[in-house]
DNA sequence: ATCACCTGTGTAAACGTTTACACATATTCT
DNA sequence: AGAATATGTGTAAACGTTTACACAGGTGAT
């Protein structure tokens, strides 16, 4: 591997010249600076990220923590922040967490064994663990107080959930509710029941993990009391759309079903999903912004995205 | 952040001893390695590996190269990488291609420069392209001279293809082929042809990137000439399944379809997709195995593992 | 002509490890 | 007893950078 110090004996300066004709940092002629850009070039120098980091306590490294990777949100919000991070020399290692405390703090002080430039963590108890000596930290997709947050408008997106319901007719609506940990889910449930209780609507709720209870057999006329669903995420439509299939309950006549996401799949499944769009790649995307800003010291106000109903064919 | 010397200070020993107690390697005797240890404990002492990369030129990270990791087949294999990655103390840092050789020379480069422990590709010219001074390599999922790789039975997973249409009473099919840069896709359509022939059955091709052609307006007299349909993967058999509806063709009564991969996705299309179930995680954790032999300096034999036709409601 | 300042460069230390080597002591073998 | 070997420890160099500091020469102001 060419290293500084053979640029240096090529160009006939020494490293420290070398490495501030490179960076930019300091004076450097500008003679000397093209010779050794010329160099640099034709013997294909790349600087050794290793050494850098150590050297300044600071990789170009990211990590993101996500509860699962294998769960379809997750990658697009990957996508939005690696290119983004790429775009500005920067990598991305994951970890998966399983909603595993132990796990999550395992992985900060991975990042933190690596002299990380910061961390993207859309896990829950990230926020609340008292870490300290820890990275620039930006949350995604949770809230957690002290700490900047991207997230999409949540609130909003409950409402338009359950405003839709209403406008296609649904008066008896059951609300399944994600996981409890994740502010997310909160937000959205709190902004469909406001919304249903404002106009009157009754309504039940669930938790998502009680879900398989309402396919087993003999629950048809539990189901039937209903005659609109309202998702948490699209995972969970896709399986709520199978259950009523195998119960024969027509959906959307006899009952409307909503997700969450707008992942890609929900254009396949039958009837197609309405859902709520989420800006999955962009919130990746401006969580690498601001942390970014946060790792230059400059201010990095918490985002809210904005969402949007997705109407399709099953409401 | 408190490093060896720290350690070395707190045990009243030499750096040198520390470092041999804590690695194991060298002498240390029993009572030092206990107070270093000990200590090491008490000070949570965490070895920054940043450090020890440069020295040892040799990080603890494997550089993991998809097209895509928004395409579903991915998430499962790096899940697979990074579990096994996590055990073993190696993180992981991924890297998007979209195809593009330019992308796949820079991550090359980047590991490099970060003195990765090896990388796992999946992308389809890395094999190719003559690259000097680069780390261990394993093909996922590809296959290319001279390198180590890990594959599904493609070939064989495209005769079940075939069998299992033919055995359904197809006997006028449509086979539509994947991206030809990847062997994997080439070999399944080598398996379905083969066996179509031997079989006689009449069979036409189609490339993956003309199948909107097939379900625009007026084409439904295309498509009833064929009662089966072998799709490269589930993603490409979920547009199809889309399409067929769109135009009103009963699957699988007129006409069958059949997938590959066996996402978690394809038990939730309707009808429920059949399609050929590879074993997507164990390729990504049988990967890293093969890429730390290699580290290792053991040999890594190409692994072939075995697929199974999970039979749904589409055929 | 003196001083202050700016520009450009080199020397050497630092980042936190690992490890080759030297050395000292303890054990085992003739 | 002396030699050979095994065990344990410290010193210092190395990995490839960045950067504080010192210094030299040039420019402009007084």
């Amino acid at each position: 591997m060419v290293t500084i110090k053979d640029l240096a004996k090529e160009v006939g300066v020494s490293v420290a010249t070398v490495s501030r004709a490179l960076t930019g940092s300091g004076y450097a002629s500008p003679d000397v600076r093209h010779r050794v850009l010329e160099a640099a070039e034709r013997l294909d120098y790349k600087p050794n990220e290793v050494a850098r980091a150590l050297n300044t306590s600071r990789s170009n490294v990211v990590g993101v923590l996500v509860p699962d990777i294998t769960n379809p949100y997750f990658p697009k919000v990957i996508r939005g922040i690696e290119d983004e991070a790429i775009r500005n020399d920067h990598r991305v290692i994951i970890g998966n967490t399983d909603h595993d405390v132990d796990k999550e703090s395992k992985y900060l002080e991975i990042f933190r064994q690596n002299n990380c430039a910061g961390i993207i963590s859309a896990t829950w108890s990230v926020g609340r663990t008292a870490y300290s000596d820890s990275r620039p930290l930006i949350l995604l997709d949770r809230v957690a107080e002290d700490f900047p947050s991207i997230e999409a408008d949540n609130l909003k997106g409950g409402r338009l959930q359950a405003m839709h319901l209403i406008e296609q007719g649904a008066d008896k609506v059951l609300v399944i509710k994600g996981h409890e940990e994740y502010s997310s889910f909160n937000d959205r449930s709190v902004g469909t029941i406001e919304t249903l209780e404002t106009h009157g609507i009754e309504y039940e709720t669930l938790k998502y993990m009680h879900l398989e209870r309402l396919f087993v057999d003999g629950n048809s006329d539990l189901l039937t009391k209903f005659n609109g669903i309202i998702c948490p995420n699209d995972v969970t439509a896709y399986k709520v759309l199978n259950g009523l299939r195998a119960l024969d309950i027509a959906v959307p006549d006899a009952v409307k079903v909503i997700g969450y996401d707008n992942l890609d799949f929900s254009a396949y499944v039958h009837p197609s999903l309405t859902t709520i769009g989420q800006p999955i790649y962009e919130l990746g995307r401006n969580a690498f912004r601001m942390l970014m800003d946060l790792a230059a010291g400059k201010p990095a106000p918490s985002q809210v995205l904005d969402v949007a109903l997705v109407r399709r064919q099953s409401t």
